[in-house]
DNA sequence: AGGTGCAGTGCAACTAGTTGCATAGGTAGG
DNA sequence: CCTACCTATGCAACTAGTTGCACTGCACCT
């Protein structure tokens, strides 16, 4: 029961179809709350049962219809509902630390270049974060509401990722002097 | 199918009952591969048809019997197996990220304690990891093999919940001048 | 002419994970 | 004495999430 929310909090921002929002989860929200388009779907269709939203059918030219959700009273009302209960802490699941405790069971430069490319597509996320941050708050002192939350999360995902590249390069460096020791 | 890899790679470690898994799942390799009991059970009975580990019954006074398991080689070859080949990216969900994000459409005080509670949680838990390389890693510059991965996987840890704690207090502070401009 | 990719929705079948409960004896505390 | 927790395993029923596929029509590239 936490992808509604999310879905709600996405709605709110913007009304959008399924198809938008699983854009939005590709490059935003998705971030820190990950669903596929399937997922997305099948949620927003029991939202709109349960009341928390409802759609409108758009006749498009040269591409499919659609169906624009937007979020109802009932969906505003359960979302400042959610909003005040507490939240489970954060779920990670890293298969690459699972990986790296068993290293010395298989072939450890293996891994090593598993670690690597790691940092790689984490530098890459990184960048885009930063990006972001640049071109949508290039001034941060000066904001408050929705703006300043929006990016405080960012910055959430920029210091997750600088841990994470930083941590990718301690591990490089130990990994590396053990084997050439 | 990783939670197999995360048990072949604890019962490399050490061979245990379900129980005794579910305990280590609470206590270390379930900070970056959460599982419960349920789940434990469940695979470990299909790894053993598979048979990537074995069991032993063993009746105890005063206790329940147990279980306990252990790799047998097919396990072994399949842990190499898959320690070669590439793995996804870690999967984070924050719904206190998603709360965040959509604060201004609710009690923005109440989303702001909630940060604090995480804060504190993430505080607690960075203290743990803390605690464990003191104790048992005070000289780390020395290590290598299992230990020094297991080192390293910590060291994550720490750097994660540093982070963490970090983020929070910089979206704490952001908060509450915005609630005092 | 043929392939790829985008926009758009969705079904079917699957795997993974959660929650609640059951059982049972021992141990510790109020 | 009663409650609560620990050890130990497991069933049943559920929710969540994944994977693979289908269909339409346009645009773009080769």
């Amino acid at each position: 029961m936490a992808l509604e929310h999310a879905i709600l909090v996405s709605l709110t921002e913007r009304a959008g179809s399924g198809y938008e929002l699983a854009r939005r989860f590709d490059r935003s929200i998705g971030y820190f709350w990950p669903a596929t388009h399937q997922q997305i779907y099948r949620v927003l269709r029991r939202m709109d049962e349960a009341g928390w939203v409802t759609h409108t059918e758009i006749a498009q030219e040269g591409r499919p219809d659609k169906k624009v959700y937007r979020v109802s009273a009932a969906g505003r009302e359960e979302l400042t509902r959610w909003l005040a209960e507490p939240v489970e802490p954060a779920v990670l699941r890293d298969g690459l630390s699972v990986k790296l405790r068993g290293a010395s069971l298989g072939d450890t430069s293996a891994v090593l270049r598993e670690v690597e490319r790691h940092r790689a597509e984490h530098a890459g996320l990184l960048e885009v974060y930063r990006g972001i941050q640049r071109r949508d708050f290039p001034k941060p002192d000066r904001l408050n509401g929705r703006q300043l939350h929006q990016y405080l999360v960012l910055r959430g995902g920029v210091r997750a990722e600088e841990s994470f590249v930083a941590w990718c390069d301690e591990v490089i460096q130990a990994l590396r002097s053990e084997r050439t020791p």
